[in-house]
DNA sequence: GTCTATACGAAGATAGAC
DNA sequence: GTCTATCTTCGTATAGAC
């Protein structure tokens, strides 16, 4: 249930997500919702949204280890393999549910998440040679310029825009770790 | 009326900008919404969204032919001043509407004002003695992490992570016009 | 515990009087 | 041309049968 809420949080975000379709979707009743999430909508976005925070980023642990360089490429490409799997249509669902939602509570929950992608990726970074006192701010603008070249992608259907922002992050990373 | 519901679209974002509210706060009528505008909320929301893009970097040419470094500088400043006038609420405009929107044509729209932000950025930069090659990139980074850092801002409800994308912007410039 | 039916409200859009 | 009243649709949430 909190599965299919996901994909089609993914799909066609927070506000496009209705009830109607995630019982479309599973094939559930409307009271039994009701029944595992009391708190209705808001209950079951919040644990879709931890599950997809969970799921998205767990392929880079792979590469921990590494060589600051080679973790923020992969960080990167990774960015980069969401676009067409949400057709250019989703972007990140963190970003979309946090200017749409009305609520404090998941905008809270979003920005745990945000704030958990940032430390990991901070960390990684450093793991990796990365200067301690560039670390956070490097990771902040990583995930920061992802974000919004991802709607650039959105918007204009083209990679191009995305693929000009991964190559000047390329570049800087250069520049701080050389 | 086109005023107005850009005010709440920046405000309250696509979804939650209403008619109900466009009549409230222009004390017009529901009829004379569509006298003006036969296709309705579509076509509003294109006018304003054409009235914001305008409006948000005029200020920016006050800066024309200064150096690429003073350009980004104020640039980005620019982007960090629309946080406290959101009260940490809206975010960009532009960018709530691309991933909110079903209609194509409202997201066309919005991929227009993008990329001419980009195009005008990148001239600028240009123009300020930045290396043609990374102009155009630069600009597209620029703006993506200024997008992507307002979000986070307006999650956590803090300027920190602004300011952290902000410092490491200042250093990539600082590289590449050096 | 799970389902059906329904209440309640909001939003977009339209009709028709003036 | 402008306004009032209304229609339709859709979404959340609840009540109550089984």
């Amino acid at each position: 249930m909190v599965e299919a809420a996901a994909d089609l949080l993914a799909e066609r975000g927070l506000q496009a997500t209705s009830f109607g379709e995630v019982i479309e979707a599973t094939g559930t009743s409307r009271g039994s919702i009701y029944h595992h999430f009391p708190c209705g909508k808001t209950e079951l976005v919040e644990e879709a949204l931890d599950l997809l925070a969970e799921k998205a980023f767990a392929p880079i642990e792979a590469h921990a280890g590494r060589d600051a360089q080679t973790i923020a490429r992969h960080y990167v490409e990774l960015w980069r393999s969401f676009i067409p799997g949400f057709r250019l249509r989703g972007g990140c669902v963190i970003l979309t549910v946090t200017v749409t939602a009305d609520s404090e509570q998941i905008i809270d929950r979003a920005a745990v998440v945000f704030r958990r992608w940032r430390e990991r990726l901070a960390q990684l970074l450093q793991e990796g040679g990365l200067d301690e006192r560039h670390a956070a701010g490097c990771a902040a603008l990583i995930i920061a310029a992802c974000e919004g070249a991802l709607v650039f992608a959105r918007a204009e259907r083209s990679m191009e825009p995305f693929d000009q922002v991964a190559e000047q992050l390329r570049l800087h990373l250069a520049t701080l770790t050389g």
